[in-house]
DNA sequence: AATGAATGAGAGTTCATTCAT
DNA sequence: TATGAATGAACTCTCATTCAT
């Protein structure tokens, strides 16, 4: 339940192997899968014993578990941090996809995580996805209060806006390992306008 | 009917079995899923031998293949019988969500299942969302050539709302196994249409 | 026990299937080896469905059991027919030589088979050999009678006779699948008759 | 010492472990064949978990070839330790008789296991009665330039020998689990000295 | 803090054999 | 006579986890 787990105290030696093994598990899950990866695959990656995975980790599903709220507070922290100087709505949106996009594209293996998530622990999956909805509904009701847009329900609408850049990274970015090509941004942020505007 | 030929002759018992067995290993792969599903869950629950499933289908992976063309074709058929009568791009697109919803609603373990497929086998994923956005993009291509929306990129537009679906239907369908409620749906059709419209 | 087991009464079509059976499951066990065969690749490849193999052979031991008798009678007959002309001794060992080498030429994957029965039938192996050590034994009694060669003990004459046949086809035949070589067959004979001559 | 790695570091305690492992698989393989024995039977009567086999072997076949190995480099080191102080050729002929019976005489299961081999792996049965044979070779060579035999293929009468040697330690030891008495050892020897001498 | 040996339950799969039709 | 569906025990192998050092 608390974010940072583990052990009570670590010393310096301590904590780097603990972060190693996390970045190392990091790639193992992206690449093989949860299911298809192993304690193994990662200790052997990390060259440390098996038995030391479990000094730092009581479990696999536990490292698997700290990857993704660690994915979903950095990545929400970026694009927070990205749209902090947009000075519109219009722009705010326009900078948060950008800013998606590019963070699937340079974490190709957390991206590939957090679809395996529902398939491991289904309340942490839709924990991240209100954290992530949950951002997306300030923005819109603040645009609404604005009257920067239509008054739709800001629940749907977050839904529907992650969808689509879920899918969009999906087809481009994961399926072609590229960026998402200007067109396609700009058709699906002209979409999303009007659709939103009043 | 099958795409893969199985055995050379079937007798009617067996293809009674096999059809048994395929809407058992549905049930399992939808509620424990794909990798956490053993083929003693199958069999047990089926009430065959283990054996006996290994002479319908060849692995434990083929049957969830199958299980996935299965429901592509089932489901791409079903919406296209719905939206025949639509006289309209907004109508058909009204029903087609309609449909896609009630379609998730009762068959919630499919649904689970085409969300696994992305683990099972990358290939069958790209395959199932090819063929699903192929019919959107028909049917965005006459509203563009009737000029009743706007000229998008269609396979953008296609991906756009393919994640908006699917985000719905995760949403409401399978996590609160409810119908999507109808302002639901009314706002997700408005800022959609809003969104197409010339 | 007896060699004409199964059934007591075949009807002529039921006889056919049975040879049929006796010989393509000659060709899967020479090819595949009798632990790697299995009783479909056996059906499969009779055409023929697995239970009408039950309908002739008790089991797959049988059957195999069966193959190696009759290779065993087959190869002995064969060669008896091929020395009787012989005027010496000398004489028959030179084609009994030529007919096992050109025996196990043609039939391969008997050749095989024999090796295997260690494996599956130990007295049966140890029958396989006593029975063709004794043709040996026969031979070479008469020879010392008619004092044509040393007055060795027979059966261990008759085990070596058998060794470097064994090993002779074995290497030539077996593995390189090529007749052996003239000078092969006549460096060997030529070693035993000088080491069995007066 | 072995010829195929393993892991990367084994404790003490592992290498005595897998000693233990190689010793039984030897005893299991021996006595009901490679495949009657299964990896159960081998942990079982080693007293170990059947994950622990994994642990040190990475197969059923592995291990068995890792016996054969074994066994060719240990039989062909005592052979030649054995006849290192014979005077003559014909002195090491016979010292090699005997060792190879007495060989055989106490390490019947391995012998067992060679002859298994061949449906196991051909490229290793090859590999094994090549290596066997090159020592044949040479010491025939040897002869034949010292002029204490007679100018044969030396291929072929090494072949002879192997074959002899097999058979004879097969119908005596093998089966009766005897030594092979004195006078069927000294008639083959005598057959043998006969056939090489000038 | 780090090691790696040991565990054992459980996985997917094979296959000789039986039996009802 | 021929069929092929059904069986279930047995197989090899995997792997998360524990524990003594």
């Amino acid at each position: 339940m608390s974010e940072m787990s583990a052990a009570s105290t670590l010393t310096k030696k301590g904590e780097k192997t603990r972060q190693h093994l996390l970045s190392v598990a990091e790639e193992v899950f992206g690449v093989k899968g949860y299911f298809n990866a192993s304690i193994v695959d990662i200790t052997q990656q990390a060259k440390v014993a098996q038995g030391t995975f479990y000094n730092y980790f009581p479990s696999k599903q536990a490292i698997f578990e700290e990857l993704v709220r660690n994915m979903s507070h950095s990545f929400r922290s970026e694009i927070r941090e990205a749209i902090k100087s947009a000075s519109s709505f219009e722009e705010s949106q326009r900078i948060g996809f950008r800013t998606f996009f590019s963070y699937v594209k340079s974490h190709r293996n957390l991206y590939s995580i957090v679809q395996q998530v529902v398939l491991v622990d289904e309340e942490l999956y839709r924990w991240y996805y209100d954290r992530l909805a949950s951002g997306y509904i300030k923005g819109l009701e603040e645009a609404i209060g604005k009257e920067e847009i239509q008054k739709y329900d800001t629940e749907t609408i977050a839904y529907c806006l992650m969808g689509i850049s879920q899918f969009l990274g999906m087809r481009w970015v994961y399926w072609e390992d590229e960026h998402v090509p200007d067109h396609v941004l700009e058709d699906a942020i002209a979409f999303i306008f009007n659709g939103l505007k009043k």
